[in-house]
Order: C-alpha cells, then sequence, then structure tokens
RNA sequence: CGCGGGGUAGAGCAGUUGGCAGCUCGUCGGGCUCAUAACCCGAAGGUCACAAGUUCGAGUCUUGUCCCCGCAACCA
C-alpha cells in the first residue's frame, strides 16, 4: 500500500541578517508537524530555505563588503548551522538562487506573459532617491520619507503587473468555500475586510531598479519581483517545470504553509491567485502564526532585543527550547518569550517534572531490584488511572495535533508525567522494599517504566536528544519506541534491565534579574559602534546626541533588583530614563546629580516602562561610577555635549 | 469613524455550543525521603478593563467607553 503523503512548508526567510528565536519557532513548529507525521506513518516532505534577492540584500552585501552572493552563503551557511543545532529535519532547503528555482521562475514568469496573466505597464510612485526606495501615500510621514525624512519625488519605472484583479472573485469564492484553507479565521477576516472590500489591484512582479535578482528572460533589464521570485518556491523545489514529475505529482497540493502573520496576506491572496492561473490545485491550508513578544516588543533589529538562539540552547538544552517554543506559545497568537520565563519553565516542567521522574524511577529500580523490571500482577485501585491515561495518551494527543494543537498535546503529555509522580506518592516504592514485598514492588516499578516508555515515544514529535536517553536508561528495543507501540500498555518485556543516567535536564540556576536588559543595552552600544575596524568617523560619532542632564527625581522600580526610574530635566524637556544603577548609587545621592544624557538613543521599554535614553557610566562589574561634571554649577541643563 | 488582536489571581496564560472562574509558576502551611533543594497534598489570592442591555443565568451574546499591542503591499 502507498502511504499517505504530507507536505509542509516554512516560508522562505529573508536573510538579511542572522536569524533569531522567531525564526526558530516557526520552523520547529513545522519540524514537529512534519516530525509527528512521519511518526504516523506518511510519507513527509519538509521544506524549508531562504529567499536571497532583493535590494535590501544587495545593500547589506555592499556594506560588508561583499558580493551579494557571498554574503547570502554566509548566513545560509550559518542557518544550516543553526538548523541542524534545532534538529529540523527538512527534506530539501530551497534557497532562491538555486539555479533549478531560477529557471522555474523564469519559464512561469514566461508563461504567464504569454497568456496575459502579466503585462507591461509602469509603476507610478513616490520616489526618494537617496533611500532608493518606493513608497505608498500612507507610508509618507508628512508627505516625505519616512526613513530619512526627506522629499519624495513623483518616479515612473516600467514595471511587469500580475492581473491580481483578474482573480478577485475566484479567490472570495474559494475561501467561502473552504473555510478551512486560511487559519486563523481571524486573519482571514482581516484580510478580506481590508483588501477585498477596496478592491485587489494589479500587482508590480518586476523593477528596473533592481540588480539582485532573476532576470525576465525576455526583457533583461527587468528583475523579477518577490511575489513571484519567493512564492513559487513552494513548486519549485518539488521539480515543478523540470522533466523529473514525481515529486511535483507526488507532493503537491502542499498540505500546510506555515508562515507568519506579516505575509499571511501574500499568502492568502497572491499565492493562490498564481496557482490558479498556472491551473494548480490549491495548498490545502494556510496557517498564519504569531510572533514571540521578548519583554513587550517585538523582535526587531533596530531595538536588538534578541540573542542568538544558540545562547538559549548552551544555557540548557535544544530540547528546553524546543519545549518552550511549542508549549508555551499558542499557534496562531502572539507568545511570550523571556529569558527567565524560558530558565522558569525549564526547570519546573523538564527538570522537576520529567526529568526528576526519571530519574526517581530508574534509581530505585537500581536500588531495589538491581535494574530489572518484572512483569508481575499485584494490582492497587488507583493503578487503573495511571494506566488507563497511559493507554490513551497517543490517541488524545492524535486528534489534538491533527488539529494543529500543538501546546494542548505538550499539556496532556505533562499530566501523563504528573500523575507518573503522584503514583510514585501513592504506591511508596520505599515501603514495599522495606517491607519486602517483592511482587507489589514489581508491579509498581513495571507501571512506572512503562508509562515513562510511552510517554518518550510521543515525545520523539517534539524533542530530539531526550527520547533516545529515556530508551537507553530503560534499555528497551527498538520495536516498542515506534508510534502505534504506544497504543499498547504492557509491550515492556518481562526481564528489561534499566540502567540509571545521567540528569535528562539539570536544574539551571537563574539569576535573577536583568539579564535580558543589560543585552539590550549593550546591543543598542553596538548598533552606534561601526563593527569591524574599531574605528569610527567623525560623522558617526555625530550620530550620537549627548546633554547635560539633571536627575529630579529617582525611583524604584517595583519588582526589580538593578533598576531606577529616573526622571531627568533637559530644560527643554524631562525624560523618564530607566538606568540599573541601584547597586551603585542611593537615591539620594542621585538627586539633583547632573549628568551626561544619550538623548537620541532609541526608546527601549524597560519592566514596563519606557526609556527614553541613557546615561554615561564608566565601570565594570564591581564599580560603576556616573559621568559627572567638574563645576557642576556653572553648565547648565540641556547643554550639547561634543 | 482604516483593519485586526488583546485587557481573567503577584507573573505568564486557558476558558469550546452562555450553566458553581480554571491551568502553570510564585507565596504560605503540611506530607514524604525514591529522586535533580526535587515529588505529593492543602490553603490564600480575581468586581473576569469599565458601563449599560438581552437572559432564570453573561468571562462568554449586544451596544457604548477607556487602555495596550500589531498590521496598513517584503521584519518569522
Amino acid at each position: 500500500m502507498k502511504n499517505k503523503k504530507y507536505y509542509i512548508t516554512t516560508p522562505i526567510y529573508y536573510p538579511s541578517g542572522k536569524f533569531h528565536v522567531g525564526h526558530c519557532y516557526c520552523t520547529v513548529v513545522a519540524d514537529t508537524i512534519a516530525r509527528y507525521k512521519r511518526l504516523r506513518g506518511y510519507d513527509v516532505f519538509f521544506l524549508t530555505g531562504t529567499d536571497e534577492h532583493g535590494q535590501k540584500i544587495e545593500q547589506k552585501a555592499k556594506d560588508a563588503g561583499k558580493t551579494p552572493k557571498e554574503y547570502v552563503d554566509d548566513i545560509v551557511k550559518d542557518t544550516k548551522n543553526l538548523w541542524s543545532i534545532l534538529g529540523i529535519t527538512y527534506d530539501k532547503y530551497l534557497r532562491t538562487t538555486d539555479t533549478e528555482h531560477v529557471k522555474c521562475v523564469q519559464k512561469i514568469f514566461e508563461r504567464l506573459y504569454n497568456q496575459d496573466d502579466i503585462y507591461l505597464s509602469s509603476y507610478e510612485g513616490k520616489y526618494c532617491t537617496p533611500c532608493e526606495s518606493f513608497w505608498t501615500e500612507s507610508q509618507l510621514i508628512d508627505g516625505k520619507c519616512p526613513d530619512c525624512g526627506r522629499d519624495v519625488g513623483v518616479v515612473k519605472e516600467e514595471s511587469y503587473f500580475f492581473r491580481l484583479s483578474k482573480y478577485q472573485d475566484k479567490l472570495l469564492q474559494y475561501y467561502k468555500k473552504n473555510p478551512d484553507f486560511l487559519e486563523p479565521i481571524s486573519r482571514q477576516n482581516e484580510l478580506i475586510n481590508n483588501f477585498f472590500d477596496k478592491g485587489l489591484n494589479d500587482i508590480c512582479v518586476s523593477r528596473t531598479s533592481i540588480d539582485w535578482g532573476i532576470k525576465v528572460t525576455f526583457d533583461p533589464k527587468h528583475t523579477v519581483y518577490v511575489w513571484i521570485d519567493a512564492l513559487v518556491n513552494y513548486i519549485s523545489a518539488l521539480g515543478y517545470l523540470t522533466d523529473d514529475k514525481n515529486k511535483m505529482e507526488k507532493f503537491w497540493p502542499a498540505d500546510l504553509h506555515l508562515v507568519g502573520k506579516e505575509i499571511f496576506r501574500f499568502h492568502a491572496m497572491i499565492w493562490p491567485a498564481l496557482l490558479m492561473a498556472l491551473e494548480l490545485p490549491m495548498p490545502k491550508k494556510i496557517f498564519g502564526h504569531g510572533w514571540l513578544i521578548v519583554d513587550g516588543s517585538k523582535i526587531s533589529k533596530s531595538l536588538g532585543n534578541y540573542k542568538d538562539p544558540r545562547v538559549y540552547i548552551n544555557e540548557t538544552s535544544v530540547d528546553s527550547l524546543r519545549y518552550y517554543l511549542l508549549h508555551e506559545v499558542t499557534l496562531g497568537q502572539d507568545g511570550n518569550f523571556s529569558e527567565e520565563l524560558f530558565l522558569e519553565k525549564s526547570n519546573s516542567d523538564l527538570s522537576n517534572d520529567l526529568g526528576n521522574l526519571v530519574s526517581r524511577v530508574t534509581a530505585m529500580a537500581e536500588k531495589y531490584n538491581q535494574g530489572i523490571i518484572k512483569k508481575s500482577n499485584v494490582y492497587q485501585d488507583y493503578d487503573a488511572d495511571l494506566i488507563n491515561s497511559a493507554s490513551t495518551l497517543v490517541t488524545e494527543i492524535e486528534d489534538l495535533m491533527d488539529n494543529l494543537k500543538i501546546s494542548d498535546s505538550l499539556t496532556s503529555i505533562w499530566k501523563l508525567i504528573s500523575k507518573a509522580n503522584k503514583y510514585i506518592d501513592l504506591s511508596m516504592p520505599w515501603v514495599l522494599a522495606k517491607e519486602e514485598k517483592k511482587e507489589r514492588l514489581n508491579t509498581v516499578l513495571y507501571n512506572l517504566i512503562e508509562t515513562i516508555r510511552i510517554v518518550a515515544v510521543c515525545l520523539q514529535a517534539y524533542m530530539i536528544e531526550t527520547p533516545e536517553k529515556i530508551f537507553n536508561q530503560i534499555g528497551i528495543s527498538k520495536d516498542i519506541t515506534t508510534w502505534d507501540s504506544a497504543k499498547e500498555f504492557g509491550l515492556l518485556k518481562d526481564g528489561t534491565i534499566v540502567e540509571k543516567g545521567q540528569n535528562l535536564f539539570p536544574r539551571v540556576e537563574i539569576k535573577k534579574e536583568n539579564k535580558i536588559v543589560e543585552e539590550v543595552e549593550k546591543n543598542n552600544q553596538k548598533e552606534v559602534v561601526i563593527e569591524e575596524k574599531g574605528y569610527i568617523t567623525i560623522d558617526d560619532l555625530a550620530k550620537v546626541q549627548l546633554k547635560v542632564g539633571q536627575i529630579i527625581e529617582v525611583e524604584r522600580i517595583e519588582k526589580s533588583d538593578k533598576l531606577y526610574k529616573l526622571l531627568v530635566d533637559l530644560k527643554t524637556e524631562k525624560r523618564v530614563i530607566v538606568s540599573g544603577i541601584v547597586e551603585y548609587y542611593m537615591p539620594e545621592e542621585l538627586i539633583g546629580k547632573k549628568i551626561v544624557v544619550v538623548t537620541n538613543l532609541k526608546p527601549v521599554k524597560l519592566r514596563g516602562i519606557l526609556s527614553e535614553g541613557m546615561l554615561l557610566a564608566a565601570g565594570d562589574k564591581d564599580v560603576v561610577k556616573l559621568l559627572t561634571f567638574d563645576d557642576a554649577n556653572k553648565i547648565e541643563n540641556g547643554t550639547n555635549i561634543h
């Protein structure tokens, strides 16, 4: 019998910088679904990749003194390393610079042009010459460029357009007939209310102002714009329009396109329209997931409020990070990520509940029975609860996972873990050992190890190291690690030998307070300092605006050991600045002090309070001294410093 | 009146078709000693943002108000 197939994709990410935990989130979710489907016997094709063309990449590469290709090569190398650390089991990593993809895009472009779905016209828009960017009317701020604040001019550029408007009605009909097509529903509503009600415009699918991209074969001064270049990856990866039709026939249509909410629109509108134009079947589902919010703000490059995800993994383990992303975030909604919460979860759910369970059970097996697990059947009433829950766990997970309730499915695993811990308290194996109730002890240990086996089998969808470690510790053979084997309680063989191993999840000391905040500040400083050479120019220095400020109010921030909320007088205005100097100054020492303030630092929310600047201070871990002035009285608040 | 999401215990969240307000962490008290200062039991803690309405009954439905966040044609 032919296996059922499952085709799942992540977006192809834009490699304009290092990837952060948000990218990991989406990819880990997709990986988990892929693993789950494989466990259930599906033939899975899991696609991810990078969208490597466009002006921004061209610019970034130039800044770094590399060619665009060299630039993206480096990032891709790093990304693949990250994915390998996270245990991402993609079947294909597509790069839009791959020859196959380029050819596919060109052929599609030709075809759509030939059938008049693409036509030549001109794109007219407000253009900021120094920024080399087009802006829409609504993006402009007071009629000026939102990036640099300079005047914009009207510029006409020859462009090819895709007749999106032609597909408007067909799309709407499709949405209505297939209510499961776009999820969550709220995003579908947003899409329809925002765009369809106003009517769809044809979209510009080529640019003459961008060089780094795929050339239009019949008009090479044009470069294919992102819509077609990027979206088409989902079929170019399967070899669409090549001689090898196997994958396309087997896997298309995709079962799930997992995308971020910011690109949901394009996937919900443009992509289906393109597929209609190409007369290909629609994907089964497009799901727009939410974002990770870090300490109240979204992850953003300009805030610099993120770290390399490997930092978190090094502190704990891959499985801790995967667990957090999968369990703490409801798919479809925004989720919270903070280092403190992450470590807390890792300690409580992983170290205390799961890790400790395995540890105490294997320890008892060794201590009381030389690690030998024997089948025996001296039961008590309360055994039934554990055994029932364990034997129905897999079915429960299947129900939830099939509805993409990933977080809930983990919760049901943890409910069983908790039951196992409770079962130990009820059965008190240490008493049984002391009183030499051998047969009952054997039953209890058997039930516990068997429960742990079932938990570990299920965890294979979510975690990459832990299930294997558990299997080794409880000494079981491969045939009872399969998905279906967990549907039956009692497959564990008589005489199985258990060996207590290393702790699965060592507890991590949570250093109270603001590691993360400090990190944010460091990152902000980095923005100003030019990376490699160590020198900055006078212009760079001029970017930093320094003024004399006087501290007029000092307040401790609740629940923070290190932070003061300061009100600083800059003569023309008073600003709130949050500063981590509690350890070094008493409030009364600070009041009235004249200090150096960075006034054009991007505001950051710290502990929920908007900090609109930064104080300059000298020091290291032990000593911190604020920069002050010799003759403070003689210098006025608000004076510029150069 | 551009669109969408949110406001539920100290924190982070869940609440399906309206039917006694829940989960995890933290706090407090107790138990246990197999285990990673872990595990188990119990308790405290909420005007479900506010106001009005529908209803026998509203966190849930309707209307209005306030506040937070995101999107507004390439930030996962």
